[in-house]
RNA sequence: GGGCCGCUAGCUCAAUGGCAGAGCUGCGGACUUUUAAUCCGUAGGUUCAGGGUUCGAGUCCCUGGCGGCCCA
């Protein structure tokens, strides 16, 4: 079924498209409209910074459908400095800090050529997995091929007037350290501080220097590090000098040299009058006066000649129940993470059906199960055409994208929750899921493990992954003798009955019956008894007995399910048969 | 101290200035069934407070409160 373009929805997506078509209209009519992310690979590309590519993709995506011309670029600030080592890389990477991300070895066992390519790359196969087409343009190819020239030529030219938009943004002293904000769980702040640092946002080198402002830093050609200070320029000859702190000095002609970049401030705005960028998302870091997305405001319509693109302020993706062992790494999930476990249309709804300045949260805890039961749910009421609109808009937004139609779903959706459960007590042996799976429902039985997928795997490496093992249900190795050997004639009785019947009940239904029906032969009821008060309690009794031999704890997976899972032969030995 | 954002049902959120709505939870019920399965029904509101504009305000304006965040 096609996504079309039909209804005038009205969401967020709609009103920011039908901004931009307007706002294109005025500043280049004609032309591609041109939507903007940015994204440092500085280190993991987390589900965060996914953000910075949804907000414009779903934007442009909208404008698509409409028939507009539309690019939707993605800017890999590669050439930007290596800042620190993160955690769990071998400090000897500490001689690499002040080069471009492109030029620093990648982390150790990596099979990428540098740092920048090693965390692009799994961004890169997210984003196609997410059907999100975008243009990719690596600054370290811009700057080094030179195509940027005339812009730094300018830039130098004007720089006393950039100096001057700046200082009137310049705030008093220099920014105190960083506090980690409050009020946050150790996973959340990791998650908020590298927003902040991938936000290439605020205590950014503004280029002011002692020999008077330059907006352009050359890498050392000596040590390739930009503890570079440009001491002279002369704008005839566009003669540039710079020490460096490993000790080099020398004097190139910048309008030859192609080994260093635009201060972030000037750098951002000039790349938007470059682009001819109308839609670009930041992160809120940067809705403080004297942030780069303010001051920029000026330098482009001052020093280049365009103007800034609209652009919402987009607010903290915060992560909800991460199992401790990825978590405790400092390891902030990617999209690729999240895609481990959730299908790409969920992912997708999760930034469409909120605005870009509500923050959210992405469950990786037992909440995922109640995130697929709704979008199943919408799934259904959409079919129905009984989707509410603001709903709707949201679940076609999550589909499928204009040019790419419909994203791949799973031919049979049944509950993540069920499959999980199948998994848990089956260990993901294929045969017995399938087998199952089958059973689940007789009428339209499961017949091939393809039909439920990918669900199916993304369920299991759910359950593997992220759920703790106490919550896991373990079947016991062992008999548990003492207990056997504890129990009254009656409970003897009712296990006794249930093995009897194993064999001539072996089915879902045959099992579901029997194991309601063996409290109620006890009682001297037939096995079709209308259950009386007293008789639940034996059936709820009955069953924490089976669980607590089977599983070892008073509860588990629906009982049918888990002898299937189990088998007939643990089953008799577990239950002292 | 400056700034940005938010505040709507128990929770998460919808609603061009035009009858305040969903989902989840809760409660009730069905399926031989109080499981970690499925389905149906139902309740639920001073839209943070006060003032203003308007025929009409959850929505726009002003003031205040509370919360989150950024900057200092």
């Amino acid at each position: 079924m096609p996504i079309v373009a039909t209804s005038v929805e009205t969401d967020w997506v709609s009103r920011f498209a039908d901004e931009v078509i307007a706002e294109a209209e005025r500043r280049a009519p004609g032309k591609p409209i041109v939507c903007a992310s940015g994204l440092s690979p500085s280190g993991p590309i987390h589900l965060g910074n996914l953000r910075e590519v949804m907000t414009p993709h779903l934007v442009a995506d909208e404008i698509r459908r409409r028939g507009h011309e539309v690019v939707h670029i993605i800017s890999w600030d590669d050439y930007d400095r290596f800042r620190k080592v993160p955690a769990g890389v071998d400090s000897s990477w500490s001689e690499h800090i002040g080069k471009p991300l492109s030029s620093v070895p990648a982390p150790p066992g990596s099979t990428y050529p540098n740092w920048a390519e090693h965390f692009k790359a799994p961004m890169i196969s997210a984003l196609a997995a997410l059907g999100i087409e975008f243009r990719g343009i690596s600054q370290t190819e811009m700057y080094t091929s030179g195509a940027y020239r005339a812009q730094i030529l300018h830039a130098m030219r004007e720089r006393a007037r950039i100096d001057a938009i700046l200082d009137r943004h310049r705030t008093k002293g220099r920014a105190a350290g960083k506090k980690a904000p409050q009020g946050l769980d150790a996973v959340e702040a990791e998650a908020a501080a590298a927003a902040a640092e991938g936000s290439g946002a605020a205590s950014e080198d503004d280029g002011a220097a002692a020999a008077g402002y330059f907006p352009y830093k050359p890498y050392c050609a000596e040590c390739g590090r930009d503890l570079t200070t440009v001491t002279a320029y002369d704008d005839d000859t566009t003669e540039l000098s710079y020490t460096c702190a490993c000790g080099h000095a020398e004097t190139v002609r910048l309008a030859e040299h192609d080994r260093g970049k635009l201060v972030w401030k000037v750098d951002w705005p000039m790349r938007w009058a470059y682009e001819g960028v109308v839609f670009e998302p930041s992160g809120v870091d940067h809705q403080s006066p004297g942030s780069s997305w303010q001051v920029g405001e000026p330098i482009v319509r001052e020093i280049f000649g365009a103007e800034r693109p609209i652009g919402p302020m987009y607010a903290f993706v915060g992560i909800v129940g991460m199992a401790k062992m990825s978590s405790s790494k400092g390891a902030v999930p990617t999209a690729a993470d999240a895609l481990e476990i959730m299908e790409a249309p969920l992912l997708r709804w999760l930034y469409a059906r909120r605005r870009p300045n509500q923050s959210f949260k992405i469950a990786f805890d037992q909440e995922i199960q109640r995130l697929y039961d709704e979008w199943d749910t919408l799934a259904r009421k959409v079919a129905e055409g009984v989707a509410l609109p603001a709903d709707l808009a949201a679940y076609n937004r999550a589909a499928g994208t204009a040019t790419a139609g419909p994203l791949p779903v799973t031919p049979r959706p049944l509950p993540f929750r069920t499959l999980a459960s199948i998994l848990d007590v089956t260990t993901g042996h294929a045969e017995q899921t399938l087998r199952i799976l089958r059973d689940l429902d007789p009428e339209q039985p499961v017949t091939s493990l393809a039909e439920v997928r990918p669900r199916l795997d993304l369920a299991e490496r759910w359950i593997t992954t992220q759920v703790p093992a106490e919550q896991r249900t373990r079947v016991r190795e062992e008999p548990d003798a003492d207990l056997l050997a504890s129990l009254g004639e009656r409970e003897r009785e009712s296990l006794r009955l249930l093995l009897a019947g194993l064999d001539e009940h072996w089915s879902l239904d045959g099992l579901t019956a029997l194991v309601y029906g063996v409290p109620k032969v006890q009682a001297g009821l037939t096995p079709d008894a209308k259950p009386t008060p007293e008789l639940k309690v034996a059936q709820r009794e009955f069953f924490a007995l089976l669980y607590t031999l089977l599983v070892g704890r008073d509860t588990g997976p629906r009982l049918p399910t888990l002898l299937l899972a189990v088998g007939a032969g643990r089953v008799r030995e577990l239950l002292g048969g």
